[in-house]
RNA sequence: CGGGGAGUGGCGCAGGCUGGUAGCGCACCUGGUUUGGGACCAGGGGGUCGCAGGUUCGAAUCCUGUCUCCCCGACCA
């Protein structure tokens, strides 16, 4: 994409709106812009970071056996009725009326409407386990929105829904899930901790937050040190037992936020405790029979007996995401995107865009990037060097790729790594081979 | 929802106390000189001072109401 044909509007300061670094940047880069209190509109170069989170999340939920589906963002009211919640809910939920007087409400999350969905259908011990999920937009009508998307009312979430035959099945969908997420965010570029979470009524040890650690995180949260390591995700999803097996030996090591502290294991765990701060960015858990019970779901199994199913959910803040990433990775210049979810892998830069030879140049290495499907983002302006360093080195690009008159008379041009700020002249084939690899 | 703060060109701000018809930096437009880390000179364009009432000869400024946004707390993907 040329820079002269984009839509990337990038400021020099930040709103006094903004506080914390993410959202700043997020204002700065050109990715999002607010609309009101809480609601965002999303720019090109923040929609193109959207979508690849999203992506990444699609295909992890499509591996641990999850199958997409798109559910409605506007719901009826009589929905939730059938659980009971759209009188328990209270003024988060933004309730709506349609011009026939029906009462109808923005979905803050979907356990009712997938449940009628799934009741509506299934029949049989056979349509079970199922685990579906759908990457939607929500709303809450929080109080007090704040950091920017990290805390927004409206939102994008994958939400996925686990239907079981008993609890023992039940467990292996959330561990299923369990190790996905842990996938999702290593591939994100973030080291998620899943720390133990309130279960509501249902109890018992299925449900947790995943926190990403970040010095400006919403909360306090202490961990073991080895969760500062990577961890080998390698093992069969399908064999239950070698999977409990495999989330038992994970959980063994402590993780809590504030709320859920436990001295016993804190003490255990010695000098290898630490404190930081943290964001929530997914959060899993079993609740068995809640929606299912209450709104009449069952199947018949294999003994000929009704049973009704049990269910989990799972939840990833996908909108929330780009704001933690950028809390996670960023410098006093501006973002630092893991390449998984950068906008565009290459910033081109073009030094003199009045001198012919120079911008062939760079004009021929970006016919060839694209050609190589290498996505890049080409900075034809007429504008001094300063300026295009200034606005790639914010909008955080993994490479950089500068042409100059004074490279291009050595036949080389400058590749730079945005994280590292490593630089490295090479040949502009050399460059494109190393872009395209 | 309790407490606090703020609304003045696209962004950041001054002016307000002591009413006299709006200013600065950045950005933008034109011309010229420049060009490897946010250039310089000259000339320009752009603002119902959140909105509605009121006081006054006259309101960005004083008074009343209202809307919106932000911060701290309680609450949350």
């Amino acid at each position: 994409m040329r820079l002269t044909r984009h839509f990337l509007p990038v400021m020099k300061e930040s709103p006094a709106d903004a506080q914390i670094v993410s959202h700043k940047l997020m204002l700065r880069a050109g990715l999002v812009r607010q609309t009101a209190a809480g609601i965002y509109a999303w720019l090109p170069l923040g929609h193109r970071v959207l979508r690849k989170i999203e992506q990444v999340v699609r295909e992890e939920q499509d591996r641990a056996g999850a199958i997409e589906l798109l559910m409605p963002t506007l719901q009826p009211a009589d929905l939730w009725r059938q659980s009971g919640r759209y009188d328990a809910y209270g003024p988060e939920m933004l309730r709506i009326t349609d011009r026939h007087d029906r009462e109808m409400l923005f979905g803050p999350t979907n356990e009712e409407m997938i449940t009628a969905i799934f009741r509506d259908a299934a029949r049989s011990y056979r349509d079970l386990p199922r685990t579906l999920y759908h990457i939607q937009w929500k709303f809450r009508d929080e109080v007090r929105p704040r950091f920017g998307v990290m805390r927004g009312r409206e939102f994008l979430m994958k939400d996925a829904y686990s239907f079981d035959l008993d609890e023992a099945g039940a467990r292996h969908s959330y561990n299923r899930m369990f190790v996905a997420y842990l996938r999702t965010y290593a591939r994100l570029g973030l080291r998620a901790i899943p720390m133990q979470a309130d279960t509501g009524p249902i109890g018992g040890d299925l449900s947790h937050e995943f926190i990403v650690l970040a010095p400006t995180g919403e909360s306090d949260v202490f961990y073991h040190t080895n969760w500062e390591a990577d961890r080998a995700l390698d093992v069969d999803a399908d064999d239950a037992e070698a999977l409990q097996t495999f989330v038992s030996g994970l959980t063994a090591d402590y993780a809590a936020t504030d709320e859920k502290r436990d001295e016993a294991r804190e003490a255990a765990a010695g000098d290898a405790l630490k404190q930081s701060r943290g964001i929530e960015v997914g959060h899993i858990f079993f609740f068995g029979t809640k929606y299912s019970a209450a709104m009449g779901m069952k199947v018949q199994g294999p003994d000929g007996t009704d049973v009704v199913p049990q269910m989990g959910s799972y939840g990833i803040g996908v909108s929330r995401l780009v704001g933690a990433i950028i809390e996670a990775s960023h410098d006093d210049k501006g973002i630092v995107w893991p390449e998984a979810v950068a906008p565009y892998k290459v910033g081109l830069i073009n030094m003199r865009a009045d001198d012919a030879a120079c911008t062939a140049a760079a004009d021929d290495l970006y016919a060839k990037l694209t050609a190589a499907g290498v996505e890049t983002l080409y900075d034809d302006r007429d504008e001094r060097g300063g300026a295009k360093f200034a606005t790639m080195d914010l909008i955080g690009l993994p490479w950089q790729l500068v042409i100059g008159p004074k490279g291009l008379a050595n036949g080389v041009v400058e590749l730079k790594n945005r994280a590292t700020g490593e630089k490295t002249e090479l040949s502009p084939d050399a460059a494109l081979a190393r872009l395209s690899a």
